[in-house]
DNA sequence: CCTCCACAGGAATTTGCGGGGT
DNA sequence: ACCCCGCAAATTCCTGTGGAGG
């Protein structure tokens, strides 16, 4: 601690405003950086829904941390707001697919971020109706409120069925809906997504691409200073953004984990009592950054996925070996040990392989089959693609 | 190069949940 | 109040298979 005595009446010595360095948080127009290209783009492709036309399908493609969900909000903001005047009104749904992955959460989240119960009188339940009763809903929803409908859907390569999609890009033309229309923006960090779709959907939904590059350290560097209004004047060293634009822009050009690491940076100099921010906070932050990405992921998980995920590096931990192969049946039986120690019952050896590849998917772990000679079968082996410590501590904090 | 079998993973089935309809 | 429905998760059932040892 520093020599202040007080934890709570002084005010913060670091920060002003550390809401302009939450993720969540959606700048002004004039503080979204480098994207003036895309957002004109964007804009051109669904302009036509301002006027209670059909817009173009988009799909959006570019790694994390580039800017697609950010500025896919602000123009859809803009565009509602921009309709109005018109006397249109343009409903926007924005559903991230990858907690919403079935046909069927994706169809309730849409039609319940679209619906207003005291307005259409129409309920929707967390769950309980049949696939095509939420659909049935949504469309009166469409016909009751709006005359555009936008469908963001984040993240859409984790869908796990085109349907969603089918059903959308055909509502209009098959008469589900009459006096309303849709427009799909599908966001995606995997360029090859588009081959991944069969051909009916792949032509309407992509009649427009777009590619947001990653942002290079100038750009960075622009957007964390844009932010600097998060911090009290002066406090933040003047080495210190240009070292983290540096950094980020090296590594990924993701400007979620540089906004991420100026903000650890900040809480460091804080801890510590200083009253500056400066380079050596930067290089903690960075290591903080990376845990971080870890925990949040894990702490997503299925608790039963966490089990297993803690099984594995216990039993990693144990191997003097780096990097060592678990076989499935090793992290099984332990994973059977901790469950009863829990006092919960542990899932059966076929839903835990499920898990186990999910996992696998996530790229959490990796996982290779592998024959073991004549008469002895055949198994599949486990890596923890991270350090078993951070697993493990991931594990527990969650 | 063939063989042999424990485990992999697909398919069918059950369970639990949260709803409608009557 | 009752029964019935569809979905997701879990379980049961069962065929397919990788690859070291013969």
């Amino acid at each position: 601690m520093s020599d202040s005595t007080s934890f709570f009446g002084d005010p913060d010595p670091i920060f002003a405003n550390k809401d302009l360095l939450r993720v969540q948080h959606l700048p002004d127009k004039d503080r979204i950086i480098g994207r003036d290209e895309e957002l004109t783009q964007l804009a051109n492709a669904i302009k036509d829904a301002a006027h209670g036309r059909t817009p173009n399908n988009v799909l959006v493609y570019g790694k994390t941390g580039t800017g697609k969900s950010l500025c896919t909000k602000y123009i859809t903001n803009d565009l509602v707001s921009s309709a109005e005047e018109n006397d249109v009104s343009v409903g926007v749904a924005y559903v991230d697919c990858f907690q919403d992955s079935t046909e069927t959460q994706t169809v309730r989240s849409i039609a319940d971020s679209l619906n207003d119960p005291d307005e259409t009188d129409i309920k929707i339940p967390m769950s309980g109706l049949s696939t095509s009763d939420y659909y049935r809903r949504l469309w009166n929803i469409l016909e009751d409120r709006y005359d555009v409908g936008l469908v963001i859907l984040d993240e859409i390569d984790k869908l796990d069925s085109d349907d969603v999609l089918m059903q959308l890009s055909r509502a209009a033309e098959s008469g589900k809906i009459e006096d309303s229309t849709l427009g799909i923006i599908g966001i995606s960090n995997k360029i090859r997504y588009k081959e991944t779709l069969n051909e009916r959907v792949r032509s309407s939904l992509s009649e427009r691409n777009l590619v947001f590059a990653p942002y290079d350290a100038k750009q960075l560097g622009e957007i964390l200073n844009s932010r600097i209004d998060a911090f009290r004047e002066g406090v933040v060293e003047e080495a210190v953004i240009p070292k983290i634009a540096a950094l980020a822009a090296r590594e990924h050009g993701d400007a979620r984990k540089a906004i991420d690491i100026l903000r650890y940076a900040g809480e460091s100099a804080y801890e510590r009592g200083h009253e500056s921010v400066r380079e050596i906070h930067v290089d903690e932050a960075h290591e903080r950054e990376e845990r971080n990405r870890l925990s949040e992921l894990i702490s997503k998980l299925p608790s039963h996925s966490k089990h297993l995920l803690n099984a594995l590096a216990l039993q990693a931990q144990q191997h003097d070996d780096d990097d060592p192969e678990i076989p499935t049946e090793d992290i099984y039986s332990l994973y059977e040990i901790m469950c009863k120690q829990e006092g919960t019952d542990p899932l059966k050896n076929r839903r835990v392989r499920d898990l186990l590849s999910e996992l696998e998917f996530l790229s959490v772990i990796h996982q290779q089959h592998k024959g073991r000679g004549r008469g002895r079968g055949a198994h599949t082996v486990n890596q923890l693609v991270d350090e078993p410590k951070l697993v493990i501590k991931a594990c527990k904090s969650a």
